[in-house]
DNA sequence: CGTGCAATTGATCCATTTCAAGGGCCGTGG
DNA sequence: CCACGGCCCTTGAAATGGATCAATTGCACG
């Protein structure tokens, strides 16, 4: 998968590609592409982007600076991740995108993304599915405000390997973790400190082995459990399994939280 | 503003509406439409929601439960607000919405949403920014992680307040407020009980209002300089101020996070 | 072999949670 | 008309998860 077919496989997760779809995308992806080293800036708050981006290999993040200096990353960017769809609509980034590791960029002009469009429709839906996934997943990072520091993290390294896995970036129950705990830390709203405790707890109860920015989850299953996570946000399943009815209105909500305790134990 | 073009009034914060596009508007909402009374669910989680909802009068809002009962409220919905557009690719609910009022709401069909994209393009463009302004304030809310009670909850009031603005639903420093403590606990990561010595010591200091459901910020700026808001990431101005070029890789990120201490006094 | 960054540790502090209870208000029913 | 229950807000005291401050270690690299 170290190929430019990282779009592939990452919209493949969306909607089944055929073989024009699939060259599409390849073609798209080739055009014009672009190399950023690592821990720098691709977009600044306030720029207007020209492009839709896509990152073909490494890492990078999007985060926000408050005015007096703190800095919140509010989400990971991993091969196969597109940035951002709505720069169709021009307009300034309300927050920057940085890179962690180096990142290889395919850069997509509007006018060709329209083009493919208009020849496959099945990409527009596909680049849709994609937005909504992203979406889903911010509005996952905010329920970290209910979570605690155990919590967080095992649901993010739960959150990134199988993003990871989604387009085969993982190997058995391990993957590459080129995040530093200060980035951890930057995007749980946690103190640096307080996240190697935290990693240290998870390891001597077996939860997760990290060592030389590799991870391995021994048990995924198991970790899932303990902080609670479940991967259907994440949309990764091509979407057909429709369960319930909608419409139904008038029925009350569950009762109010109750009280909890990590499980860690 | 009572009427039935509360969507006219929240798209016009994106794009210039013509006469057309207005009546075209109208006509949308009021095809169908739908009474829901205060602390129900609209749509739960597993769903598959057949239409895009319009919120016409009263408040919702988006909220998340976690396995063991814990609940997160994950934004609020008001009105000229729409849910989900990205329904429009069928898909399972991985939220629930419920309402904080009795809501009165519009039900789009997917296929005359199509119908008024194809005979009036620029909607498409104002459904399009609809969304991008969702995701703005979805990632803002994740900043949420970085800020202390005071922040949080002075953020949330700003956000309400100015949201509120955009529908013409202020009067004059004044709105309605009908989200109770332990709403704003379940919204921002907190207990009711420290929302509660929260909210006394922003009144004792002036800050706020509040009282009998109906919020008063004395002094706009104030609030805002005090909780760090800046309302740019709501993108109400019609975005036609560009900045900065894009494009300037390499320029390296901000130093790290200062530390802090809440500027209340 | 210093220099710098990431991980780690210890000690102390404090913001927020937890637990428990009381007060005000309002609609309802006897 | 008043008692009652329910919801929301409020208060107090004690407990704690996570922050803060200050070093120290380990390691890669020029």
């Amino acid at each position: 998968m170290s190929g430019d077919d990282i779009l592939t496989a990452r919209l493949a997760n969306f909607i089944e590609l055929g073989q024009a779809e699939t060259e599409a995308i390849s073609n798209l992806t080739r055009e014009r592409t672009r190399q950023v080293g690592a821990r720098l800036d691709i977009i600044r708050e306030g720029d207007v982007a020209q492009y839709v981006y896509v990152v073909l290999s490494g890492w990078a993040y999007r985060y926000k600076t408050l005015e007096d200096g703190r800095r919140q990353i509010i989400g990971f960017l991993l091969p196969g991740d597109m940035f951002d769809i709505s720069n169709r609509l021009v307009r300034e980034m309300d927050h920057a995108v940085g890179t962690i590791t180096p990142v290889r960029l395919a850069e997509l002009s509007l006018e060709r993304i329209e083009q493919a469009f208009r020849q496959h429709p099945k990409l527009a839906e596909a680049f849709d599915r994609h937005t909504a996934s992203a979406m889903a997943v911010q509005r996952e990072w905010t329920v970290h405000l209910a979570r605690n520091a155990v919590e967080r993290i095992g649901h993010l390294l739960c959150e990134l390997f199988i993003r990871l896995r989604a387009v085969n970036l993982t190997h058995g129950n391990r993957c590459d973790l080129p995040i530093t705990q200060a980035d951890i830390a930057e995007a749980m709203g946690l103190t640096a400190v307080h996240v190697n405790r935290t990693l240290q707890e998870m390891r001597s109860v077996g939860l997760i082995i990290l060592k030389d920015r590799v991870l391995e989850i021994p048990d995924l299953g198991r970790l899932q459990q303990a902080v609670l996570f479940t991967s259907s946000y994440l949309h990764l399943d091509l979407g057909r399994d429709a369960r319930r009815a909608p419409g139904t209105y008038g029925s009350s909500p569950p009762d109010r939280a109750t009280p909890f305790r990590s499980r860690i134990d």
